[in-house]
DNA sequence: TTTTCTGCAAACGGTTTGCACTGGA
DNA sequence: TCCAGTGCAAACCGTTTGCAGAAAA
């Protein structure tokens, strides 16, 4: 049995080919393993998540099944994302100001992000020099780091031309 | 006119030995190129921020005050921390999970934070070679940065001590 | 059948806002 | 005097919760 990469979770989901159907049995065994009951919602909403958006707000999925004929309720909406983050399915990035938004990890390793402030435009990078820096720092102090949140904010170059010397910023944070 | 040493916002702070009248000078300024006003709240607010706390919350802020005979309202305790912010004396500290913490520029060049998930200590640290490969991966992708957060969340020495293998962690975020 | 889950609506908690009165400039 | 600021209470908004009926196991 070959050793599955694990990203995060108890439920990794590893492989060469990562696709929704890994998931999909990840997330069976996750719920069997807690023994909560697989209900058509949770079903509807882990496929939702993983196969459109991968960027996306709690409002954004209720906003989703609103249209379908079988909506469902908010409340449903959150208990169900707050378990994907639990079993590692989903990740969170909180860029702050109440702008949540939730990612599948779905064939993606960890990554930081970069944040336009006039568009919005979230880019994702990998940059493992500096997470070497950030066990060192880390050791240093005498702690022991369960997870990192690094977000650079700016201005991507399209924004950035059409600013052109006015910049707007927002308040920085 | 030597070159101020700016940290950020309009008025800076600079010189060999920050003192808390500089601030206050440096504030009566801001207010005052903004055409406002200065109000006993707005220099009480401002004092106390610098002298007593480094990390608060706006409700800490309110309960400060709440003890004194002529208490301040939330709404200006809100408006005042704003301003502040606005005017660079006070920067945000976002953990996420509606956990937002203020702190006073006084001395402190920039940082990032490494917090402990059990007892909430936080811990301040500069690291150049971070913000430097930063700025490298922001270039990369034709960004133009404007401030970042690096915040590193994990267990200080005396907790995971404690926890002694049982980690009871938060959901990763 | 048993137990969890869902939808609803109300509650929550931090923050903001409208308004009439107050008080700096 | 004049206009911004304050306090109050209500509004806001994303999120959580209590509860009764619905549906997995």
């Amino acid at each position: 049995m070959p050793e599955p990469k694990q990203t995060r979770g108890h439920f990794p989901l590893g492989g060469k080919e990562p696709r929704f159907e890994r998931v999909e049995r990840s997330f069976e065994e996750f719920i069997r393993t807690k023994g909560l009951k697989l209900t058509s919602q949770r079903r509807r909403i882990l496929k939702k998540v993983f196969t459109a958006h991968h960027h996306f707000t709690a409002d954004e999925v209720h906003e989703m099944f609103r249209r379908s004929r079988d909506r469902i309720s908010r409340a449903t909406v959150y208990r169900t994302l707050s378990l994907l983050v639990e079993g590692g399915f989903l990740d969170i990035l909180d860029l702050g100001q109440d702008r949540k938004y939730y990612e599948h990890v779905l064939g993606h390793e960890h990554h930081d992000h970069i944040i336009c402030l006039q568009c919005n435009k979230i880019v994702e990078f990998q940059e493992p020099r500096i997470e070497e820096l950030q066990e060192r720092v880390v050791e240093e102090h005498g702690f022991h780091i369960t997870y990192h949140s690094l977000r650079l904010f700016g201005h991507c170059a399209d924004c950035h031309q059409k600013l052109d010397g006015k910049a707007p910023q927002r308040p920085p944070h």
